[in-house]
DNA sequence: TAGATTGTTAATCGATTAACAATC
DNA sequence: TAGATTGTTAATCGATTAACAATC
């Protein structure tokens, strides 16, 4: 019923990087913005960033280009970032640790609501705020606060079996960073974050 | 002069990901691999990993597959990482600390040389066994490792700046955590790593 | 009004997939 | 040999770009 069909995953992807242009845009007070200085400050052409976006609506007038405060609440829908939604950090290592205080998040419409970790030497310490539970408790805890969305930072060998432990808990969008490819039921989003599979694509391109 | 040329830059970026998926079949002792049993391990079509493989020669033998160990080896050569590549990195907040201890890199091509920040209060700290050196000092010390691949893990603001200086020193190949597109002359590569973007990417399809 | 920029259509470009001869 | 799987070609599918009428 007025389902907006069809959208490619890959303009879906592009959304997240126009608000984030959209929100430097604000800071500098810039009140409106055109689709030829989007892609001019993203490397994008102008006639794909009008493209993605009129799958959504039309957000701009011509001759003018885009409210940017406007442009950025209507994306900010789109991606339900306009709440606010809890995630749980599975694995407090190093990595972990940075996520639970990373500062980031809260203003793009996360926060980070729970940590867990099987080290026992680990769990009950305070983190950024939050005690560290263990994988047991993970379960009933991330019902309980009714978490979609969780990031894994434990090591390749344990994240299939966290991510089933997540799923199995509710949660339906994955961000790992373990560098290893998890199944999941349709349904259930993952994206991955592999820093040396980005550095080894580069490395590629120098030659000598 | 027997240059391969004209390889689609996607298809570079796929490397990485088999070359994982080998690596996990040699640790099981895995010997031999079809095109089949790897796309079903990455959900990728089996055509595809041919057809991506066959840009840079003939890796498999009909009827057999391809040898786990052989078909490693040659992508790492592809890729450039049967050599160990020192890198900067830029910031050393609880991000740049989780990178300076991850363990990951050394094994797939990467080493971590030296840690860069501009906080007087953090210089001369060690930090996994690197001393933190001053940003005044990055351009001499980079030049003088002959870095060629840094991380950038500095806020937003200070991102595009430290770019400069990077690119200005020799590196060519930046991995951004900072979430902002980075300006870069041609022949200097970057690539983003924004863990909000994949999240928001992913709260698209949370619908009810 | 004149200039600028949108939203959209059609054309182009590129990537993925299906199919199969070759062959281990 | 029979079965399996490659490398490759051609067909399909999808994404990007160019162009422009509409209009602010």
């Amino acid at each position: 019923m007025g389902n907006i069909p069809n959208i490619p995953d890959i303009v879906i992807g592009r959304l997240p990087i126009y608000l984030r242009a959209l929100s430097h845009m604000i800071e500098e007070g810039k009140e409106y913005t055109s689709s030829h200085e989007m892609g001019e400050r993203l490397g994008i052409s102008s006639a794909q960033i009008r493209k993605d976006l009129s799958h959504f609506g039309e957000f701009g007038k011509q001759g003018t280009g885009y409210n940017v405060g406007y442009l950025f609440e209507q994306i900010r829908q789109i991606l339900q970032v306009d709440q606010q939604w809890p995630m749980a950090v599975v694995g407090v290592g190093d990595l972990g640790r940075a996520l639970a205080h990373y500062k980031g998040f809260v203003s793009r419409g996360f926060q980070v609501a729970c940590l867990f970790d099987n080290n026992p030497a680990l769990i009950g310490e305070d983190v950024a705020g939050l005690k560290v539970m263990s994988i047991e408790q993970m379960k009933d805890e991330v019902r309980r606060q009714k978490v979609k969305v969780a990031m894994i930072a434990v090591p390749a060998s344990a994240a299939q079996t966290v991510a089933n432990q997540l799923v199995e808990a509710g949660v339906r969008a994955i961000l790992n960073y373990a560098p290893i490819t998890l199944a999941v039921p349709p349904g259930v989003h993952v994206q991955y974050i592999d820093p040396v599979a980005h550095l080894q694509h580069m490395t590629y391109y120098l030659k000598p």
